[in-house]
DNA sequence: AAGGTTATTGAAAAGAATTATCACTATGTC
DNA sequence: GACATAGTGATAATTCTTTTCAATAACCTT
């Protein structure tokens, strides 16, 4: 063995990646990276943007706006509220939080458009999935 | 003209669905209600699920945890920051509203779990896509 | 600088969730 | 009951994303 196991290799790829992400404040989409990316490397591939776009999300230089899965989830009460997402499990659950609704006119005074409705949601691992981890870190002792 | 034009018909299979709903607080995915409904009516498509889904939704009688946009968007800024999403545009805007840090804590205790993060999203029209419905607006006069 | 290891790449196929299509069915009005 | 058409089941098509795999290139060791 000489390179080092897991090592994060640098890239000219991931380089004009960020490059291009840190350019605008448009909050691209993949495609919409692929495309200026490939401006000043045309052979780059549709994969290696996406591989790249969770690499940086993954080592804190980008953010990545999107539930962890990517389907719906539907909500029999259809009452504005906010939910807790354990990014284990993938459990939801409701929060007893009250609501904030008077965030929504402070934001459309911010702006000048119009606000319909508003969400949060708190992503973490829930009370199952951290014990489940403690008895697993003391089977492995 | 018979049957009054727009109206919506009830239907066997969306009272099962909004049943299955009302019935769980485990936020289902269609795919999950889907399973459950077969339980009653075994010849249900999955195609009926997601138009009804849909259809509740849209009468309020359901609430769905997704973006508007089935794909990701991504920020070079990693700090966390709430957006504001146009429906009508798709464009995200970040806003200048501080990070309620200490919610996190709160959720937290609420829970008996881990949070690491929290996101929170207004929803609505931006000033462009107003003024241009305005213009619009005119034009039908 | 050369050699070896393996993370990363490009290209293409596969996957997963959702939406569209279309002939048929069944709801609600008259 | 008869009509008009919204809704359905079955399936094909889309869309976004991930995986696969042989080839390449980054980085450590010598």
């Amino acid at each position: 063995m000489t390179a080092k196991k897991g090592f994060i290799r640098r890239t000219k790829q991931r380089e004009v990646i960020l490059d291009v992400l840190r350019s605008t404040r448009s909050h691209p989409t993949a495609d919409w990276v692929y495309q200026e990316v490939r401006k000043e490397m045309p052979n780059v591939s549709l994969g290696t943007i996406y591989r790249n776009l969770k690499t940086l999300t993954e080592m804190g230089q980008a953010l990545e706006l999107s539930y962890g899965s990517t389907y719906s989830r539907f909500d029999g009460n259809p009452e504005n509220h906010y939910h807790f997402v354990c990014e284990e499990c993938g459990q939801v659950t409701d929060l007893d939080l009250p609501v904030q609704k008077q965030l929504e006119e402070d934001v459309s005074d911010m702006i000048d458009g119009q606000v319909s409705y508003h969400r949060l949601e708190f992503y973490g691992v829930c009370r199952d999935c951290l014990s489940l981890a403690e008895a697993t870190d003391h089977e492995a002792e």
